[in-house]
RNA sequence: GGGCCUCUAGCUCAGUCGGUAGAGCAACGGACUUUUAAUCCGUGGGUCGUCGGUUCGAUCCCGACGGGGCCCA
């Protein structure tokens, strides 16, 4: 809909380019004859998958008597004088060849085959299960009919298409490769993976608003939009934190939502404006039981994927997801690093010294705690292979998060960094209805002052707070980049349909 | 936001030190009853991203714009 004014419109009699011209003449003649280019219904008796699995230990050249109708998109063919051979092939990219010969289906049949029938059109082959004189299950037709014609050429199997042709044209890239359709496929298992864990563990799944009316949950920039029926602004969700914990309020104590967030942000081989993410609360938990949780649902998924902890990535390089997982405290790291102590109680200007000597630009917007994880990055940016909790970040940079129970200036918080990027983030959730309006108070002065992640002030989220929320664990991990961890894929290849600015006409 | 690279046939790419272009697959016509990216013979197919500039002449050089990619902030 919104694309078609992007999409180079096909006018009747206009100056297509051959193909495209040869596929319509080829749909008008088959029309012409009296026959369906796209019929409402064609026989299908078997899927090609059942036919091999039925027939995987057949001798070369049998004839087992059994007539079976299938269909498939053709991906290969070999018109000879009279004996023809084509493959098809299902979206599971199952194969099957079919062969047509002269004395099974007839002259005419034979000669309509050859010429109304194109790599990338849709059929259905009815005929006996066979294998051929080389070995090649068949499906020798006595019968076939067109299932749908294709008015476009399929690219050339063997050479890879080019990045950004698979994006935008992912129907194209499922078809014509593996990985595609793999990837496809993988997607789901996780997300079965992933509710299959909490489901056993008694989370129970919700739903909440991606239109809010305020907006919060976490510092990023949203997407703001209209609506005519409300006269008044709404947001894009950042994330679905305060309405999961309204949730917990309410008595559901163990909950987790699977869905869409958005942020007005940049995109890059990592970033995605609209990204798939779990967010996850546990009642009467804290960090160390949802850090447990984390770890048992990439495990998990990693099992329901790959079959094991250890995960094979399509470069053939493997990482080890498995036993239990290394943690370590934020400024111990940055000690480690700098070879110089470094606590939460370090002042800023000490951390300005560390910054500059490091080489580091330092914004002058900055806090302490600021400067302290931009030390971290600079120290650690892509190094952590992990699986690693990194744990105890600065209390003036998590303003939803409660305070050390022992450690001064910092909140139990921590991040799981896998193959060098920040996979999830947990929390003992601060749960001082008066603290929290302190905290937001301060990013609502914040925001005032031009800070577009800042969150607003929501008083209905303070309201439902002060009713009393049980002490509690949260987590959010993002989905895509799961994905990632346990393919090596980048981003583009883990969302069917990521953005993509429209063609150019 | 800054820098660099890129856009040529349906697809993937080559090429022109400035004289309107080629390959493989795909397509079209022909031969072939066991092909596996079949083979053989023959044929057609291009606004060289868009708009401007320089030039006798631009797909090529220059500029702007659009799409894509990489690096940096």
């Amino acid at each position: 809909m919104s694309d078609s004014k992007n999409i180079p419109p096909v006018v009747e009699g206009d100056d297509l380019p051959e193909q495209l011209r040869i596929r319509r003449e080829k749909r008008e003649a088959i029309i012409a004859r009296g026959a369906e280019a796209y019929p409402v219904a064609v026989p299908r008796t078997s899927t090609l998958k059942d036919i091999r699995q039925r027939h995987k230990d057949l001798e070369i050249d049998v004839a087992t008597g059994i007539t079976e109708s299938v269909v498939g998109r053709v991906i290969f063919k070999r018109d000879t004088g009279k004996l023809c051979f084509a493959t098809i092939r299902e979206g599971d990219g199952t194969e099957l060849q079919a062969m047509l010969s002269l004395d099974k289906v007839g002259q005419e049949n034979l000669d309509l085959w050859k010429s109304e029938i194109d790599l990338g059109d849709l059929v259905s082959v009815t005929g006996e299960v066979i294998t051929s004189k080389r070995g090649e299950l068949s499906i020798l037709a006595s019968a076939w009919i067109l299932a749908a014609k294709s008015l476009r050429p399929l690219p050339v199997e063997h050479k890879p298409l080019s990045e950004e042709t698979r994006v935008r044209m992912r129907y194209v890239d499922l078809i014509v490769r593996p990985e595609a359709r793999a990837n496809a496929r993988l997607r789901p298992q996780v997300m079965r993976a992933l509710r299959e864990t909490f489901n056993e563990k008694d989370f129970i799944e919700v739903e909440t608003p991606m239109l809010q009316v305020m907006h919060g949950g976490a510092a990023a920039r949203p997407f703001k939009t209209f609506s005519n029926a409300y006269d008044m602004d709404l947001y894009l969700r950042i994330a679905p934190e305060l309405f999961l914990k309204r949730c917990v309020v309410g008595g559901l104590e163990r909950v987790f939502e699977i869905n869409r967030n958005f942020r007005n942000e940049g995109a890059d081989s990592s970033h995605s404006p609209e990204f798939a993410m779990i967010e996850s609360y546990e009642a009467y938990g804290d960090w160390d039981s949802i850090a447990a949780l984390t770890q048992q649902l990439v495990q998990d998924a990693a099992m329901a994927t790959s079959g094991s902890h250890i995960v094979t990535h399509h470069d053939g390089r493997q990482l080890d997801l498995g036993g239990k997982w290394k943690e370590a405290y934020l400024f111990d790291l940055i000690s480690e690093g700098l070879g110089q102590g470094v606590t939460a109680a370090t002042s800023l200007d000490e951390l300005k010294a560390v910054a500059s000597k490091l080489g580091m630009k330092i914004d002058p917007k900055w806090v302490t705690g600021k400067l302290a994880e931009e030390i971290f990055e600079h120290l650690y940016e892509g190094k952590l292979t992990g699986p690693i909790f990194v744990k105890g970040y600065p209390i003036d940079t998590s303003p939803l998060v409660r305070a050390h129970r022992e450690i001064p200036g910092i909140v139990e918080k921590w991040d799981l960094y896998v193959e060098g990027f920040e996979l999830a983030t947990g929390y003992s959730e601060l749960i001082d209805p008066v603290i929290q309006r302190e905290r937001l108070l301060e990013q609502a002065s914040l925001g005032a002052k031009g800070d577009l992640e800042a969150m607003q002030l929501d008083e209905d989220f303070l309201r439902a707070m002060e009713y009393a929320m049980p002490p509690m664990g949260g987590m959010g991990m993002g989905v895509d980049r799961l994905l990632m961890a346990l393919t090596g894929l980048g981003i583009r290849e883990t969302i069917l349909f990521p953005l993509v600015k429209p063609e150019e006409q």
